[in-house]
DNA sequence: CTGAAAGCGCTAACAA
DNA sequence: TTGTTAGCGCTTTCAG
């Protein structure tokens, strides 16, 4: 009556051997008679068996399954980063036959490992701890968008410092020498290395960094209107701004669009992301930086199969930044 | 020397109980004496155990996780319903301390549902053998955003119809008689009933119904396009469109404003979703039709659990969509 | 190449 | 209230 799912011994009996053969023929179908792979095989679709992954990962096998933990920061279903990040990993998995198990947490640090083979980091927020345990419980794993200098972990990342250089200089080299940064939380790594970047590139251009010119915005969009109104409240001079990401640099469009300003005549800007939702705001095509998103994505889970089929060791991987240039910058 | 796991073994040697007291000091505290409560209670920190959930789910026990089946949908990364989906079961299965396996899908069918309690399908769209497996092993499940009627089966969605209806309806009271619709993927039961509902409007109103101005746009920007060309290929006299998506109606604007036309005092628009990422599109408040998704989200998981726990019978809940006036439509 | 059997960590009778 | 014990379905020695 009850369309119970059917087991190992449903298929070993049916076939005639035993379970031990079936299970040969589940993961290493090659080390079985060529008769009896047949019968099994005949015998598992007639049943439509497919094996347990709990049962299975409690016996020492694997359960197919990777984790991708991802910290629940504000915005974060609104975050091109992250939805970027999923999407590319998910894409790849895909192919892989590998399925996926989602964490999103905010606060509490509850996530329990043990249904995954392997588990990736989408940057690492306030949850080193996690980590920590982790890589103590010897579970495979891959940091993305984070270099853990101080742990024996592997890591897929860009090279922030350097996309703020290149934002900052490419304003520069259009005269620019009043430039606003837009930075995201500098409690995350990648907005401190840009904002490392951007005082980088005026520095060596003998253009003095001033600390009312930098402003923190959390990424989001909400905040970039405050830090614009702290800018233009004083004495403001400034002709261009670089802001971490495309979302805020499309807000800081709009916030000079609202008060009269034309951009890029009068303000130019850059962003970074390449974020296709921003691509052509309001008409502007915005002058950005790219990460590879899906490329770090990809090379993460490739780095983590060979990890969990030990076959390699950590490796940390930095990818370049490119200038994306559209037309939201001007020279002067 | 290997930092393994600890295991309920070792909780209860370190505790001086059995295994089965450990056992029950995780699933049932208070069937324990309270002095071994906090024996146990303690050594659990001390060796900072937790449960494997594979042994657990294999015992026949839960393994707190919840699965989310979304068909992977071209776009579907870039789909507001999607992201608000995830978003929303991610926040209520937190604060219910249960875990989320997401499984996206494309073309094949191989969601193995062994590790969850529960399945929550983000809509059925050509994966109705899926639907069909998790029904027939039992495993407790409930339908977002389609009406299974020829199934046993929870399922949560709103009054599609409706919401084409209002929407469709209150450009007639605007004075619109020449109405394009650009429908969602028909494939999908929601544009289907949304198309409905926009006819049924028609009709009420003793508006013929041209087959010239019903467009399908696969949910998706890109095709909007096309579509918009075709409707101004012809001798037009069309003055509103009503498109099933924001993001769609979004891309409406783009063209018209492209094509020279003001938006809303040449061409209305209505949209459908509420996506605050299109609420003031190039300045242009979209009206359009809210679907509480949050909501359904929570909704839906609220009927998984009592599912899961044996304590309720399926159940088909319709939420009421409501129309959300900004300013893309005028009377004409 | 195959089968028998041990055991992964846990839950849930059952007996005490 | 507690402990003993029999599995849950699978993988993996170890003999044959």
């Amino acid at each position: 009556m009850a369309a119970q799912k059917s087991t190992i011994n449903d298929v070993a009996r049916e076939a005639g051997v035993s379970i031990a053969t079936v299970s040969r023929f589940l993961n290493n179908p090659s080390s079985i008679k060529e008769e009896n792979r047949k019968k099994v095989e005949k015998t598992v679709k007639k049943l439509k068996y497919s094996p347990l992954l709990y049962a299975r990962k409690l016996a020492g096998g694997k359960s197919g399954v990777y984790g991708l933990i991802i910290p629940g920061y504000e915005g974060v279903f609104y975050s091109f980063y992250a939805m970027e990040i999923i999407r590319g990993i998910g894409f790849v998995l895909e192919s892989l036959n590998i399925d996926l198990y989602l964490h999103i947490f905010r606060n509490k640090d509850k996530f329990n490992s043990s249904l995954v083979d392997g588990v990736i980091f989408a940057d690492i927020i306030g949850n080193d701890n996690q980590l920590k345990r982790v890589i103590k419980e010897k579970i495979p794993c891959v940091v993305i968008n984070k270099i853990v200098d101080e742990l024996e972990v592997s890591s897929v990342t860009i090279d922030n410092f350097k996309g703020g250089y290149l934002a900052t200089e490419f304003l520069i080299n259009h005269g620019h020498k009043n430039i606003v940064h837009i930075a995201g939380d500098l409690e995350v790594q990648c907005a401190r290395e840009r904002l490392e970047g951007y005082k980088s590139a005026l520095i060596k251009n003998n253009i003095k960094i001033k600390d009312s010119y930098i402003k923190t915005a959390n990424f989001s969009r909400l905040k970039v209107k405050k830090c614009m109104e702290e800018c233009f409240s004083g004495k403001n001079n400034f002709t261009a701004v670089f802001a971490a990401s495309d979302e805020m640099a499309a807000e800081v469009i709009t916030f000079a669009q609202d008060k009269g300003l034309e951009v890029p005549q009068q303000i130019s800007v850059v962003g970074f992301d390449d974020n296709p939702f921003c691509n052509r705001y309001n008409n502007i095509g915005i002058t950005t930086v790219r990460q590879p998103l899906q490329q770090m994505a990809s090379s993460a889970v490739n780095i983590l199969k060979k990890l969990i089929e030990k076959k390699k060791e950590i490796k940390k991987i930095i990818f370049p930044p490119e200038l994306v240039i559209r037309d939201s910058v001007v020279s002067r």
